[in-house]
DNA sequence: TGACAAATACCAACCGGTTGGTATGTTCAA
DNA sequence: TTGAACATACCAACCGGTTGGTATTTGTCA
């Protein structure tokens, strides 16, 4: 393992902190430099253009997203409706700080460039879905334990849960703080509540 | 009544399909004016910048929505539930076409600018919280009506709305296709019915 | 009504600074 | 001695914005 963080490490980082506050577009591979202490040599040694550090900040951001969900307490749940609501319950309480730190890069980059950069495009959609694919599994399995179905699967819940939190960013954004957002998160714990509160076979 | 439509006009409209569909970094004043088919004179010559035309087409683009959504059948129904649910299939309805035709100026243009302009960020809140108070007068006249009411208020659902289709736009730029953001919409309203459903006074 | 000045709308050429990217070193550990 | 990890200097294209000008519309008053 490396001891001092390394000149990609430390461009993926800035990465992460900058085109969130900044976004893509506007984002400079000088910016980036600066933020990252680094030279225009060492960007170019790393990463063969923008569009690619952009993938890899893609990918980096992902890796961290991972780990933070993994090793959240909520997982050692037994119960999976009480891992999906320990989910929602932990995307709300980390709605702190200043709005680049809990945003995600994912929805940020994904508008800027789903009809120009299909490389990072495809990044964030493989990501976004990894993601949800994780909330996903635990919609299923308490489907399954509380004999839950409806004209809709857990696939989609678990994408709908993703689009939630994007929206919210965005109001957040807009509003200039989090508790628009929380509010937002609060309005899909009710639903999931509801949905599994039902009876098998009750809506339509 | 202007016969031809003016530059500034061109340009607004111009806008609206060039930012959604590339983002207002990247989309430069040459951009535009090709788009619009006026020379850069005349663009300089109606917004005194790039950031000012941003904010001129944030109000075009909401004085367009206020047109298409106060003339749409729904409104003409005289159970605000109904109005309520209306506008939801309304809005999934216009989910056709291209993405740059159906997504939302607004929610593009603030990802990239909450942090760097001020101006184009308030353009963009006062637009969508117009719009999701339009919503909201028919949430607060259906709680009236059935008696519900819950620790969430008729604003934070009117804005909830606006965050679920946020986020709808944002997953269907991710996936290419507005397929996910009819499933999306289809979880909105199941969930605006289950509230309403909860202590139901009179339905039909 | 018509003469005419002022205001408005629009244009091609241009400007200095910034952009993403490259060419050519230098450093240093293996 | 080699090659990966950086650094310095540089470039052509493009950026938002300005310039000095012309065409067209509009307001005013004899």
């Amino acid at each position: 393992m490396n001891e001092k963080p390394t000149a990609r490490a430390k461009l993926l980082d800035a990465a992460l902190q900058v085109i969130r506050a900044r976004g893509y577009s506007a984002t400079s591979v000088d910016d980036l430099c600066r933020a990252a202490d680094v030279t225009k040599g060492g960007f170019f040694h790393h990463f063969k253009s923008k569009e690619d550090l952009a993938i890899a900040a893609a990918g980096h951001f992902s890796t961290m997203a991972e780990g933070l969900f993994s090793t959240a307490p909520y997982r050692a749940l037994e119960d999976p409706l009480d891992r999906l609501l320990g989910y929602i319950d932990f995307r709300r309480a980390i709605l702190k700080g200043a709005l680049p730190d809990f945003t995600c890069l994912l929805g940020t980059m994904v508008q800027e460039t789903y009809d120009s950069h299909p490389g990072i495009c495809a990044a964030c959609e493989r990501g976004i879905s990894a993601h949800a694919a994780t909330v996903e599994a635990d919609i299923a399995a308490a489907m399954a334990k509380y004999g839950v179905s409806g004209p809709w699967t857990a696939e989609s819940l678990g994408l709908y849960t993703q689009a939630v939190l994007q929206g919210a960013f965005i109001l957040a954004k807009a509003k200039q703080g989090p508790a628009i957002a929380e509010d937002c998160v609060d309005h899909l714990r009710r639903y999931i509540k509801m949905i599994f509160a039902a009876r098998p076979l009750q809506q339509h």
